[in-house]
DNA sequence: AAATGTTGTGTTAACGTTAATCCATGAACG
DNA sequence: CGTTCATGGATTAACGTTAACACAACATTT
């Protein structure tokens, strides 16, 4: 059997709870007795049993990670910096994919409120009415990672999806591009319900009307953009830019064109969104809108713990300001673009 | 508060143990008050608190995954694989990232021991004495992942590393390569060790001698595999291959290839491993060996939870068979070779 | 010198569940 | 018609820790 409290408080002589205390340098305990204490609990291999403790203190210093894919490489990159975060601050992560499906997010919130978790970090299905009713009831502390759900914003660290899509398309608009494909991602986030909004706004910035045949809808995957792309050609739909609601999307466009002879930037220029790791190794660099993914999980974790160990701290949205990164898949390189700063 | 057994006993009139047997069908409760039992707890929303249970019964349906970078499209695949199997079969997973180093294996065991999981799944460090000893005295279940520690290759569900290089390196000898550059991992794995192996298989079943000047080490990322290249080509090192440790290194060379003009495959062939999704979307399509990285994370999972189940189960060494997967990086792209069929 | 505080520790009682026993009731049996 | 056995349920005691309280010993104040 391992060892335990007890174990350390017969060979020390002292009672379970002033080794407990000891150990947890808690509360007012003579510096000569804390120092035998751990001495011998290192000694004799003494590792915490941290369920018996939560089970009486009432806080698991466990966090619960609802992802909807954690392979999918934006997720892959906040969960990182989650855990990275979370481990730092003593916190374990329970992670739970949901697949995108409200009914898996509800499963896993049940899940994880009985495996007692001090809080939740979440990329929440958009406003599913059964969820939105949960997450107004939940009594633990709750963060939207990357995505919100309508009334509770301030729930949310976000990555100013409006503007980082509008600043894109304005750049192709103020190019002169006029016949623009914008392939959307999955219908029941919020992130492409405002990266849209901030396509429209570019259009009505610079008074042109959209073609709503040029928005083709998507799962966001790489094999949706090949596809997309693939189908628009094929229905002999023209255009000068692919504008793509992320990278994966971006990628499959990228290899749809360049089988159809079509030729980056010269051709049509193709604009992603995220920056993941592996667009800049495309051929060619993958122009995108910059998103902070490791530090959007980071910071999660922050505001999350904050809640977590002070209850009257206030939500507030956090709001991060995108930045286009400009590369190869797109014409003019240079910055001409100075209005977001 | 929440809801707990007490609430519902009171409220049906049964006792707390028989309202707990009820909800788990566990023993010998008539099908009527388990109906009843059942139907009020559902009213009251009552929510199971799973860290008292496992305090008493002595099992967490916990799993500690200890990976190595959850950001590696390679680990996030394996381990959305642990996920899904281990949701399916009832556990949740606790995730830790190592960062490749042999300390924070240590102190991720430990944290997973402290946490009562009823076993781990992990991707080790390579024959690290302190680890291995860790390991040695383990009282629960686990089982590595892609990888395996000397002495306890038992322990591990593997793809067939040595194999799976050597049929890549066979493949491009057969077809006349005599000058392979060779981009090899991060040094404390047992991959780079096995692949490594696999590449002198290659040479020795072809009677050649191997130019160990032509075998270079990297971390295995994509600016790795970029960074290489390059250096060889400066250093005027004359080859008509690269083959590389891992997809990520060849999506590196790839670039930097292109960026001095050579092209792929005429002037150099590139094979990669692991068969990551991104690898059919570059340009070109990457040659590779492809590794069931979800299916590995699944199995990982099935067999660890068969020795949670049952103690006495055999320990033995799961080895899946590699494949290769010829693309347009490679020239001979039907399979002449069968060697392994 | 009595009152008050401070420091260090022990004692007792939880936390919510499950395991181990025990105890009725009624059916089945010779 | 007593004895045995199965069935359904209640009672009690844990699991290992931390919280709340109590208290002795000594120092400090008035």
């Amino acid at each position: 059997m391992n060892v335990k409290l007890k174990d350390i408080a017969d060979r020390t002589g002292f009672s379970i709870n002033t080794v407990s205390r000891a150990l947890r340098e808690d509360s007012r305990i003579s510096e000569a007795t804390r120092v035998t204490i751990r001495q011998i609990a290192n000694d004799m291999g003494y590792i915490p049993n941290v369920v018996a403790g939560s089970m009486r203190s009432n806080r698991s210093r466990t966090i619960g990670i609802i992802s909807a894919d954690s392979a999918n490489p934006f997720f892959a990159e906040v969960i990182q910096g989650i855990e990275e975060k979370a481990r730092k601050a003593n916190y374990s992560i329970l992670l739970i994919n949901t697949e995108e499906q409200a009914a898996n997010e509800r499963d896993a919130i049940r899940l994880l409120l009985g495996r007692q978790v001090d809080g939740l970090v979440i990329a929440p299905v958009f406003n599913d009415e059964e969820n939105l009713s949960l997450y107004r009831e939940l009594t633990i502390p709750y963060i939207f990672v990357g995505r919100y759900v309508d009334g509770m914003q301030d729930h949310s660290i976000l990555h100013g999806d409006v503007e980082g899509q509008a600043m894109a398309v304005d750049h192709l608009l103020r190019h002169g591009h006029r016949k623009i494909l914008y392939i959307a991602g999955p219908k029941n986030i919020s992130n492409t319900i405002d990266r849209l909004q901030g396509l429209k706004q570019a259009y009505h910035a610079h008074n042109l009307e959209i073609d709503e045949s040029y928005i083709l809808s998507s799962s966001g995957h790489m094999e949706d953009g090949y596809a997309r792309v693939n189908q628009a050609l094929n229905r002999g739909l023209s255009f000068t830019a692919v504008v793509c609601f992320n990278d994966l999307l971006a990628i499959g466009a990228l290899k749809s064109l360049h089988e159809n002879s079509l030729s980056v930037p010269d051709d049509v220029e193709v604009f992603g969104f995220d920056n993941l790791a592996m667009s800049q190794f495309m051929q060619p660099r993958l122009t995108t809108v910059e998103v902070p993914k490791n530090r959007l999980g980071q910071k999660a974790v922050e505001e999350l713990v904050r809640h977590i160990e002070d209850p009257a701290y206030p939500y507030a949205t956090v709001n991060m300001k995108p930045r286009l990164i400009l590369r190869e898949s797109t014409l003019a390189n240079h910055m001409d673009n100075n209005a977001t700063h």
